[in-house]
Parts: C-alpha cells; sequence; structure tokens
DNA sequence: CGAGCACTTGATCTATGTCAACGGTAGTGG
DNA sequence: CCACTACCGTTGACATAGATCAAGTGCTCG
C-alpha cells in the first residue's frame, strides 16, 4: 500500500520477499537475513547470508524482479536503499561491491574445514556484526545454522550444546529458563 | 580477431597480485581465476572463483590496495577495467554487484552436498563459462578443484575418474597421450 | 487440550578423510 | 643426451567425523 519511506521489521522466520517478484532493494539495519536460490523442485537452496550494512535485493533495480527469496534469521530490521538519489552513485555502490565480495568469502569459509570451526566462525560473524562492546549474539535456529555451514541439524545442535559446556555460550535466562538463541559470548574460552 | 588492448595473459598457478600490493581492478576476459584471502599463518586460503565476464580487484579502487591474491587457475587473460572512464558508471557496477552475487551463490552451492555433486557442478560452472556449443572444459589442477569444493584432492581424483569410466567425461588425447584437465563433456550422461 | 515446532540425545552407519606408495611428465643442470 | 628433482595424478587400505535414524522433551499457539 503506503511505499515504506521508513524501516520495516520482520520477526525469525518470516519471509521478506519472493524469487521473481518486482520490488525494491534493501539495506539491512538490524539482525541477519538469508537468501535463497530455487533447489531441485522449487525447494529453498541457502545461497547468501545478510548482515547489518548489507544491500539485498540490488538485482531488482536491474531486473525488476529479485533473484533470491529472503526472510529473517533472526528479528531484523530493513530500509529501503538506496536512500536518496545522490547515494546512488559510484561511490556507494563501489562499497556495496566490496562488502559482498567480503561476506562472500566469509561464506565460503563458513562451509570448509572442521565443523566446530565452522559454527564458531558462524557465532563470531554475527556477534561482530553487533555494535555491543559486551559480546552477545541471537542465532537463527539450528536448522538455519546447518544450512548456513552445510551441516545438519544435529551436529549443530551437539556443537553448541558443547560450546555451552565449555563456557564460551552462556545462554541467556529469561524467567529463571535457559534461552536456546540467545547467548554471553565468551570467545576466550576457545582453545579448549 | 584483435586482442583487447593491453590484455595480459598467465598460465595455470601463476600468480596474478597479492594481498595488500596496490593495483588496477581486472575483468576477466578468458580462463578461470582464484582468489584467496589470508589464512591461518599467511596460508592461502580460497576465498572465491572467477570467471569470464567476472571483475576482480574491485575493492582496490576503493580501498587503494587488493584485499585478496589472485591467481590463475587455468591459461587466463585478463584487461584493466573499467575500459573507459564513462563505464565506471552505476548500471556498469550494478551489473558487475548482481554477477558477483550470482557467482558466490554457485560457490556456495559448490561447497554443500554429495562430493560427486559438487566436483560435477564446478564442471558445469566452468563448460558453461565458455561459449563454444561443443561442450568442452578445462579443469583446475585436482588440488585446486579440491579447494573449492571444500573436499581433498585423493576424492577429487577418485570421482573425476569415475566420470570418465562413466562417459561424462572424456580425456582430450595429445599425440596419443590423455590430458589430465582438457575434456569432452556429456551431461547427459549423468543419471548413472 | 492437542498439534506442531524446535531442540536434545543415543545408537549406528558410511562417505569421505587420512596415510602411504607409486608412476608419469616437465623442467633443470651437467 | 642423461640423471635428478619436483609436481601432479592415481590407487589401495584403513580410520573417523559427521550423517542418519530414532525417540523423547518442552514450548507456543490456536
Amino acid at each position: 500500500m503506503s511505499q515504506p519511506r521508513h524501516a520495516l521489521s520482520f520477526r525469525p522466520g518470516t519471509p521478506i520477499y519472493g524469487i521473481g517478484v518486482p520490488g525494491l532493494a534493501w539495506r539491512v539495519e538490524r539482525g541477519s537475513v538469508r537468501l535463497d536460490g530455487n533447489g531441485t523442485p522449487g525447494e529453498a537452496r541457502f545461497a547468501s547470508l545478510a548482515l547489518p550494512g548489507d544491500i539485498i535485493g540490488s538485482e531488482a533495480m536491474l531486473f525488476g524482479t529479485y533473484a533470491f527469496a529472503a526472510s529473517a534469521l533472526t528479528e531484523c530490521e530493513l530500509s529501503p536503499w538506496p536512500e536518496g538519489a545522490a547515494s546512488a552513485r559510484s561511490g556507494s555502490l563501489l562499497r556495496s561491491l566490496a562488502t559482498a565480495q567480503r561476506r562472500a568469502a566469509d561464506l565460503v569459509a563458513l562451509r570448509g574445514g572442521e565443523a566446530v570451526r565452522r559454527v564458531i566462525g558462524l557465532i563470531r560473524i554475527m556477534a561482530n556484526s553487533n555494535d555491543d562492546a559486551a559480546q552477545h549474539v541471537v542465532l537463527p535456529t539450528r536448522q538455519d545454522i546447518a544450512d548456513i555451514t552445510a551441516l545438519r541439524l544435529e551436529t549443530v545442535s551437539r556443537i553448541i550444546k558443547r560450546l555451552e559446556r565449555d563456557g564460551m555460550l552462556q545462554p541467556v535466562r529469561i524467567d529463571g529458563v535457559h534461552a536456546t538463541r540467545s547467548f554471553a559470548v565468551d570467545f576466550g574460552r576457545l582453545a579448549v
């Protein structure tokens, strides 16, 4: 209906846009977004991860429609991009290109090597994307982590439980109940 | 055909540029290029793959120096980018951004799922990058394929030998000797 | 209250990693 | 020309990280 001149919020798991539909490009302001290409029968196949500062859906500026589907991994907030006509200039695009390439390289690293390293790598990336000096992460579901790291959800579950026991992750308590996706992180406790 | 002005050629395995050094951005005209970030002690860690049409080193336009090292996977040819001042405008950059994202999604797919599928996926990508109607590929070394697909070179070797036996790959003969990296490809022979 | 998620945990299987040996080819220097 | 070395690729035997199958818990939502 009304053009979203301001930021939009999405709850974890919510679809943001689908493949092939027309729309705008967005800038991720808070939270994390998952992009999916179409797999075998139309099944969603993980394609990329977007964190605060990343631009998503820019292909729609070129082709008119989205080439990937987007959904919220964690609670997140998006604002239309570019903000003003002026910022569509080379500088801004060049910067987006550079961060996209860096993000892609990080993603590649998350899908090779020992399983524990991959999960820790993802936690590190998501924690860093947070400005907080006090390290704190909100992770996606175990299944989403599994899709990102090319592992199985059972494996991810076991690994995260182990990191909790080792003290690297401390589940946030809400009314005495352990959250399953919110953690205080202590990267010092790595070399166990 | 005349060569594009000032295009450079590189032999397989040759370094193109290193991390942290100043330089230009390039467009891959022919062949394939591997990009590496710095791993643990300065070891090269595979970060990305560039094929004809891709732009590499654009981050140097922004920061002055390369963020990744580049080396030739196969015989390849690069030309400085952008060619003219005019083409540095939004259209060209937007296009680069879109292809970079698509390439990144492909790469992610190459690092998950069954080993055979990954290798076939890479072969398909490299064969498509070739304009030839007659399907023909020149692959990188087994080790490079292993780095790209996050497998081990022994595994890659076994898989490729199997694809040869299944008839999907037919090694090119030169003076009666089988080449180890040049193949005629028959994707029809997949469902074996 | 029941259904459906999201997560955990155990037992077992297997695709792929690891280790090791060997052959071919290209390059290099005498 | 012939060693000699350095890669690159192949192949076998064996080990294991992670997948797979299965069962059960507790939350949330309607």
